[in-house]
DNA sequence: ATGACGCTTCGGCGCCGGCCGAACCATCGC
DNA sequence: GCGATGGTTCGGCCGGCGCCGAAGCGTCAT
């Protein structure tokens, strides 16, 4: 008993726009302020406290202090699963065919969580399976031997001495499947590393870069629109 | 904008202690009538209507007519992973020592949409890691050249002929992983072929019979307390 | 046909929870 | 010190939603 009462409880969390809205905007893994958060909710600042305490009391923020500012930030990797768990199911949003401009650039690349989403994370995928560098089922993944090779050279390999593994997550605007897991996020480490695509504020999408179009063409083989 | 608003919708979903309920009594991947709901969600059947409605417009749960039987299911392996992904979030009870009966039964063996999990669930996968027949990692895992021989020897090999992939599923009650995926579903289809595991009533536990405790002894080394 | 049963719809009640204005601490800069 | 700024707490308003009783279809059995 006592344990469906703690899903709702949890899932009630997620189930208020306002702590939604800021939970998305805190899925790229970084610590945004209070007031960061309630500009994202668009609520005021007291609303917004609220939330977040709620959301700490839950344990689905960590806070951390500093100055007199409070750094809000997803309190563990299991937190931005769920979130991307939820999101596969509220699935592609009801073919509303208005292509508004934030959300375009959301669907060319971003991060998710601490990995690439969108069609430049999808490319990747499937360059890598494509040249046999991984293997991707509905379940899980491998890397090959020559896939392995590949990474080393490229400066993107994980945790080394430790079997490489990778993760498909189900991208909720391409509805395919992207890399995440460990390889995920060390790829999307490396990109930023070499300044291949670039943060943004306010925003999850992520830039590519003059040097990242170059790089991601001769790498991968990977050719973006615009 | 439309994003986040969406996922709160489903989310929101969740967030009812009585649909919370029902999804939880639907995660073995049964089917089961309104009235069985109503009564797993502790509601009048008029009630449970309303809450089966939502969850039904918001693609949670499927329902099909049979005479004048309504039963509804989960829509998709999605919804389950995403039920798995909140209860993980949701965490371990909040130490209550108090272990009621049915409670403990549930920790011994249950099925978690199409697997198994639990003790016996989290047994089988030490198992299998320690004979070398699966490599598990925090993302992923895989099934090893004579892992694949021993599966065929069992009559457990899902999808021949395709990659076999399996998933680590994060256990509430252990808190470790357990095994998903093909793998995992087809551990659990043979182990209920074979008769060493049997479905219960009103119940996500599964009993473990006589022929299950001394199969689970002689193939995988697993002795279960009780 | 008549009743029993399963399920849904409708109407009204009551409570929980989100929202904001105002006031209250803490920190920073001068 | 003193004001400015970030953040939280308090109080009251109000809308939404869960809940049930009663009534309305469909289906099955006799």
């Amino acid at each position: 008993m006592g344990d469906s009462t703690r899903i709702a409880a949890t899932a009630a969390l997620l189930g208020d726009p306002a702590r939604a809205n800021m939970l998305a905007a805190l899925m790229d893994g970084r610590a945004l302020t209070a007031k960061e958060l309630a500009y994202a909710a668009h609520v005021t600042p007291q609303t917004a406290s609220g939330h977040l305490g709620k959301l700490a009391d839950g344990g689905l923020l960590a806070a951390e202090k500093q100055g007199r500012h409070r750094y809000y930030r997803l309190a563990s990797a299991l937190v931005g699963q769920m979130l991307e768990g939820v999101m596969a199911v509220a699935g592609p949003e009801p073919a509303r065919a208005t292509t508004w401009r934030g959300g375009e650039a959301l669907r060319t690349a971003r991060t998710c969580y601490d990995h690439l989403a969108g069609r430049l994370g999808v490319a990747l995928a499937d360059a890598l399976t494509a040249r046999g560098h991984v293997a991707l089922g509905a379940d899980g993944g491998e890397v090959t031997e020559q896939g392995q090779r590949f990474l080393d050279a490229f400066g993107a390999s994980p945790s080394p001495g430790r079997r490489v593994f990778c993760r498909p997550c189900l991208d909720w605007s391409e509805r395919r499947p992207h890399l995440a897991g460990r390889l995920g996020a060390a790829l999307a480490c490396r990109c930023f590393e070499l300044g291949w695509i670039a943060r943004q504020r306010d925003t999850r999408a992520v830039a590519i870069t003059a040097a990242g179009r170059a790089g991601f063409q001769a790498t991968f083989g990977i050719a973006l629109a615009t």
